[in-house]
This record gives structure tokens, sequence and C-alpha cells, in this order.
DNA sequence: CATGAATGAGGATTCATTCAT
DNA sequence: CATGAATGAATCCTCATTCAT
């Protein structure tokens, strides 16, 4: 790959996240993005199939980079509630130390753009979270539901939470955080 | 003068509520929302001030209503935690019921317009939510935790599940509902 | 007449001079002056024809009212000159001490409306003044040139100056009035 | 990359040019100027920023040609009384050949866009006039008084008695011009 | 690979006016 | 006399995308 196509990319990818966190989804037009990137928006045309292809592969992309940061530090061998609560820790750590990240994804999941991820995606967006409550499950350690709904427990309130923290509404609290650990861990636990 | 036709206005929170509810937010114009109601968008501009005016006074209106009817058959005398699960259990048969009112709702909420709600109307949103919580909380049956918090781990997880039951991508039998009622009060119990 | 139509009708007048004077003659709809002067819009539809009828109406009188007022103390036996100096000095005056007035006659008098004004008015608007230089002529005083062209050298220049004045682009002094007052009696005498 | 027609900028100021002449200011719209001009509406925002900023640029556009073409006869040589009456005179032979060019300008001189005029500008609207009569008053010619009344005086009662003569109110005689070259040199002279 | 030019479709909103009461 | 309701036409401008170079 040519080093300078691969700056342009990154270009558009950056000046993507800027304006969609700054000005929101709907207010993200592609002349914008082509602006704020230093390129003609028929460039974009030239990287991406349609506006909508570029918003998917940004979100996996981001995704897929949380995933594994999150997961990154997590060892087989510990014990499973231990990894639990690290896994969250590390969860809330990368959103507030991301929100432009974070914003993100989170408008991307609310968006009508949600349900046009092609299927090829689903493995780098859920693997890792699949298999890592199958190993609590197998420790008979987790309430006997689904993968999704543990995760939902896990996941959502902590979103809702940090969402309100951003728009200014609520502290958050080390104590904040410690409650959140537990009501999670007691929602899935047996 | 004209009478006001009373149907108008109705037609018009019908037609806005059909469109969010199929095409999405974004993609819900006043044009369109005339052509559904059968009037001329100008008309539109006779009942509210602003496209933004007539979705936050739509969601009001729904909200209120939600509220009402999920807490219509809440005792007072009725222990809490049996309180609280018909509550949530009242909350999931209405969306079910309703999943319009719900898929607009939820939209609304996670769009920039529910940062543009007035003031005046918190009233009608939080206070039934709010004096039910509050109960639990004197009781000492509910963690030491904010009010917020606790509604976090009540409706979102919630509402995410029946999000993607909609989506067709998982199933709601009654045993996941069981599931549900069931950790969310794990959650929140002291 | 009833006293109460009479103070709609002011009321008309009033919010219209009021608008076209603050926020300019294109911006200045029928909605916007029925807002102003508390009444329905439909209401203006009672009194005027049209809003080019309305605009046309109150240009009229307003002019007149200020020829009538400007030649007021215009004396028959004084000498030509004098009545001349004093009678600009009017204009100035009145003028400056009703701005509004002013602003709505020039912004009508640059409009498409101006071309538009029944010839019937003609003699409200023009005919104090025609009758005033014919007296000048008279006494060979003045340039044998149109009365139209007199009247262009007396008001057009003032008129600017002021403009200019109030757009706050230039000083109003003493000699800077004093000045043209000479210069345009340079213009138009012998 | 397309070529840019270079007609297609000519044909949107032509088309500007003839509409705000026929139609007025207030009654030329962009989708008008893109019909005439045989183009779509958007193309207008590839060469422009917005209806205002192509108004603006056809007006100093206008005017710099008109300064340009007025004083191209005159000969620093010359005694300026004659200078003056040259120059006032390829003025008014301007307008009269060029009564688009002149209406234009006029209504946009009475538009609140005229307040709007970047700064950036000035220079090529004001330099050639200004430094004119400077050079008149260092020769003691003309009256101590600004050179913005001297303008006033020269340029404002002509191009009155020129608009009105297009309004067909007016006849416009060599004896009438010659007039007005005399009644503007007396106001302005010493 | 890169892009400036070009566009039809559509966006929210305001307009002057008419209508029925 | 007075008016609230209703509207079609129009406003400026932005959109995602395509085209020819």
């Amino acid at each position: 790959m040519r080093r300078k196509d691969d700056n342009k990319l990154t270009n558009i990818f950056d000046a993507t996240l800027e304006l969609v966190t700054s000005k929101g989804l709907s207010e993200t037009s592609v002349s914008k993005i082509a602006k704020k990137a230093n390129i003609s928006s028929s460039t974009i045309y030239v990287y991406f199939e349609s506006k909508e292809d570029l918003l998917i592969k940004l979100y996996v992309k981001l995704k897929k980079n949380m995933s594994k940061s999150i997961f990154d530090s997590i060892e087989n061998s510990s014990e499973f509630k231990e990894s639990f609560k690290i896994l969250l820790n590390n969860f809330i750590n990368y959103i507030i130390e991301n929100p432009d990240i974070f914003l993100f994804i989170e408008q991307f999941n609310n968006s009508p753009l949600y349900n046009k991820i092609p299927q090829e995606y689903y493995d780098d967006l859920y693997q890792l979270h699949d298999s890592f409550y199958q190993k609590g499950k197998e420790q008979n350690l987790l309430k006997d539901v689904s993968i999704y709904l543990l995760t939902v427990y896990t996941y959502y309130p902590v979103v809702q939470l940090i969402k309100t923290y951003f728009s200014g509404e609520v502290e958050l609290t080390d104590s904040n955080i410690e409650s959140v650990l537990q009501m999670s861990w007691d929602a899935i636990k047996v």
C-alpha cells in the first residue's frame, strides 16, 4: 500500500468521526467530510461505495478496536467474576478516554444504519464477547439465560450512565462506578 | 372563522408516528407528514411552531399516556417487590402492544431532540417514576444509589431486549420475560 | 366613525411603519404586521385590498403629513431665498425628528411600489412643492429649468446625506447643514 | 474533472442582471436566475456561496467597470472644471447606454445589501472618485466640504433625473443635460 | 488515483390571500 | 366587523451522487 493513500483514508475516517461527534450523524454530510479532510467529495467515492458504506466501515473498525482493547488484559486463568469486573472496568475506562469513539458508536447503534451492517462483519463485532460469556456459563456462574441477555445487562446500563454523564446531567464518581459493577454482576450472576 | 377540525391534529400526530416508525426520524420530513395526513405542509405550521415543536409535543403526549397506563394498576398497598414486577411487566406489555409508540420514543430518546425538551414538560415525564422508586428506597429495599441508576437498570435492558426482538434477532418467550424481571430486580435490590 | 375601528387602523399603520423601519420593506409581511398590531391577519383585508394597497396608503398619508408640516411656517410674504432655506431646514429637522417616517418613505421610493401609486394621489404628494417653486420662478430667482429639476437638487442631496448620517458613516454638524443649504441654493439659483 | 464552462458564470451574471432590472431585486430568486441561465439552481452554489454573494460580486463588477469606463478619457492635464463636466457627461452617457447596469446598481444601492459589501471591495468602488475630487480641492476650486458631500451633489441629482427619465415621466434633452452639468458645478464650486 | 463541476430531488419554512363562521 | 384555519406557491439552500477529465 502506498503511504499517501493511507493518509487519505485515515483523513476521511478522522473527519467523519469528528463531525459525527460534534454535529451529530444527521448533520454529517459527504461534502462536510470532504472539506474537513481537505479532499474533494468525489474522492470519497474512490474509497467507499456510498456514504452508508463509509459509515459502516468506520463503525466496524472502531468497534473492533474497542473490543480488542477491552479484552486485551483479560487472562484466561483468572477467576471469572474477577475477569468480568476487569472487563467492565476496561469498558468504562475506554469510553471515558475515547468519548468520540463512544459517541460515534452510540449514534450509529441508534440509527437505521445499524440494521444495514452486512453479516460478514458480525464475527468482528461479537465473537470476543460471546466466547467470554460462554466460559462463565460453563462454570455455572451465570444465570441460565441467553448470552445476548447477559451482555444486555452488562453493557447497556453502563452505556446509559455514561451518556448521561457526558451530557452533564449526572456525576461519575468512583462510588457510582463501583455500584454499577456490582449491579451488573448481581443481574447476571446465578 | 372556520371551525377547527379536531381530526386534523390527530391526523398530523398519526402520520408523524407512522412515518418515524417506518422510515426513521431522519427520513421524516414535514412534507411527507403533510402528504400522509392529507393536508398542506403549511397547515402543519398552523398547529405547531416548527417541526421540532411537533415532534416534542408528540413525544410528551405519548410518554405521558404510557406512564399513566403503566402505573394505572399499581396499588399503593401492595408489597414493593410485587409492584415492581407488575410495573415492569406492564411496561413490557405496553411496548409489545404498541410497538409504534415504543419505536418512536426510542428514536426520539436517541436523537438531539431529547435535549431540547422544555423544562415545563419534565413533571409529565418523570414524576410517577421518581415517586415510585422513592417509596422503595424509603423501605430500604433498594440499593443506596441514585434513582436515576435504579431506573437505568430497570428499563434500559428491557428496552434493548425488545428492540432486538422487534428486529427479529431474538425471541421473546415467557421465560425470557421472567428472566428479565428477575435480573432487573437482582440488579437494584439490596 | 367608531372609536374602536379607528384604533385598529392606526395600529395597522403603526405596526407597518415600525416593521419596515426596523426590518426592512422586504422583511415586512402581512402576518408580522398583524402580530404586531395584535389583530388577525385577515382583519387587515377588511381595511385594505392588499398588502400593496396598505403600503401605498400609508406612504401617501405620511408624505402628505410631512409636506403640510414642512410648509406650515412658510409665509407668502417673506423673501423667496429666505423661504427656501427655511423650507429646506424644516425638511431636515422633520427627517431628523421622525427617522421612522423618513426611512419608510425612502424604502418605498426605491421599491417597485413607487411606480404603482395611483394618479389620484399625485396632487396630495406634489402640489405644495410645485406651487412654491413656481413662485420662485416667477420672480426670476431660479434657473430656467423644470420644477422637477429644481426639486431634485433641493431634496435628493439632503436625503442622501441624512441616510448616510443614519447609517452612522457621517456626522451631521451645523456646518454640514449650512453647507448643504448653500450648495442646494447655489445649484438652483440663477 | 469536467472543464469549467466560462460561459456559465457569464450566463448567471447576465440572467441576474436581466431579472433584477425587469422584475426588481426582491422578485429575483435563485431559481428564476437558474431558469433564465439554463442551469440547475444548485449549480449557482458551485460558483457563489449564497445569493447575497452572487449579487454583491455582480454589483462590484459592474461598478468597477463603470468607474473605469467613465474615468477612462479624463486626462490629468486638463483643467479641473473641464474634466468635471466631461466626467459627469461620461456618467450620464454610460447610464443611458447601459440602463440595465444603472438600474441594477440603483436597486442594490437602496437595498440592505449595500451595507453588506465586504471592506476588501471598497477600493474598487471609491478610489477613482476620491482621488479625482481630492485634486479639485487641492486646487481650491471646490467648496470646503467633505468629498462625500461633493459626490452627493455630483451624482445623486443626475441619478434621480435619469431614473425619472427611464420611468417615462420626464424628457432628457440636451438642454436638460447642460442644465444639470451647470447646476452640479454651481453646487460644488467655491 | 483524484477531482472540480454539475445536478435533480428534497429540506424546513414563510408568504399573501381566501374561506367560512 | 372580525377572525382563526387553511393553503399552494414560493423562498434559499444542501444533499448524495455522477460525470468527464
